[in-house]
DNA sequence: CTAATCATGTAAGGCGTTACATGATTTT
DNA sequence: AAAATCATGTAACGCCTTACATGATTAG
């Protein structure tokens, strides 16, 4: 009973919207995915590995730039169907390890004005990623992509997510460098 | 030359707070920060050995209640310096593997009306979570722990932004199954 | 001429979870 | 009598990152 790990149901929902050689799959992850779902060309060799002995995909193989034969990857029909029934299946809740708010509830064992440094350093990269966000938004927007049928929608909700978030934790930034300056007169 | 582990610098988190045993840390994780941050006790025990050899921690044994010696474990000057340095150190970016947003982007790949229901499991979730926030924040206000002078600041602090994320997920929850119900109709 | 891109893999080591192992005291 | 809590550890295994290894083509 070969279980898949959720690195294989994330190639699949890749290679769902099209075949892709491994090389691809890693590019394609990069952007969106790479926001909020990471995974380097070493973990995703063999896994692909993996998929094809579980029969979920297969490959043709052809000449490549390299020493190696280049491979591509399609999803097979039983790897449409395990990833329908994932996608419908509640995740099991993980702790997500988060940094800074590790940092704020030990922010009384540091000195308050280098943290709210800290805080207004991380505000201004959430709002660099909020405008790049934005930016893509718009390009789908006007593709229409807003429509739950249409093929792009997957994209268009994922980026309203990561803009909600990143608008959120900007936001909670500023008010703890406004809070800790207020809080600490030099 | 010995780095600390993110896992190292928590339990210090912990520890600058006040002594406790390897079992005692394991249960302060739990909460609050078992939120954001989770580590069992099979983690916790060769680290605390680890912090020790580094010189950030020392511990005073006694007698315990199984076949082993009872350890409590005291932050030591060193480790007061390591962790106001770490503090004040922005992290590295990591990204934050979330599986909703996985199936989010594949979406398309799987029945509508049954993604809606996953949503609005989701959203329920996140609700649940809403209210014991709450609830621990007004506990925290009444104590006047909402002043970044207050010893339990920090407390305050993670908990405004936690409150933060999970409204701003349950809220992304009940659009996308509001939107996919809207956009299917049975 | 150098760097980037395309393309595929292995190996070592750290991080994290689950299972195994022991045993006294307190609560149900 | 059984279960939960207090208390500390080891071992096996899976996930993930970093470093190592090869080599053609294209862009600057």
């Amino acid at each position: 009973m070969s279980t898949v790990s959720a690195l294989g149901y994330a190639l699949l929902c890749l290679l769902v919207r099209g075949p892709s050689t491994g090389y691809d799959l890693a590019r394609r992850l990069r952007r969106p995915i790479g926001y909020y779902w990471t995974a380097g060309h070493t973990q995703i060799y063999p896994e692909l590995a993996r998929l094809a002995a579980a029969g979920l995909v297969t490959y043709s193989a052809g000449a490549g730039p390299g020493p190696r034969e280049k491979k591509t990857y399609r999803i097979t029909e039983a790897g449409r169907r395990a990833l329908a029934a994932w996608l419908v299946t509640p995740a099991a809740p993980r702790a997500p390890k988060d940094e800074l708010l590790l940092k704020t509830y030990a922010v009384a064992a540091a000195d308050p004005h280098r943290m709210a440094d800290l805080y207004r350093a991380a505000a201004d990269a959430h709002a660099q990623r909020l405008a790049e966000y934005r930016s893509q938004l718009t390009d789908l927007t006007d593709d229409g992509a807003s429509h739950p049928q249409h093929p792009n929608f997957g994209n268009y909700a994922t980026l309203r997510y990561g803009i909600a978030i990143e608008e959120m934790r900007e936001e909670r930034c500023r008010w703890m460098a406004a809070t800790l300056a207020a809080g600490s007169p030099h």
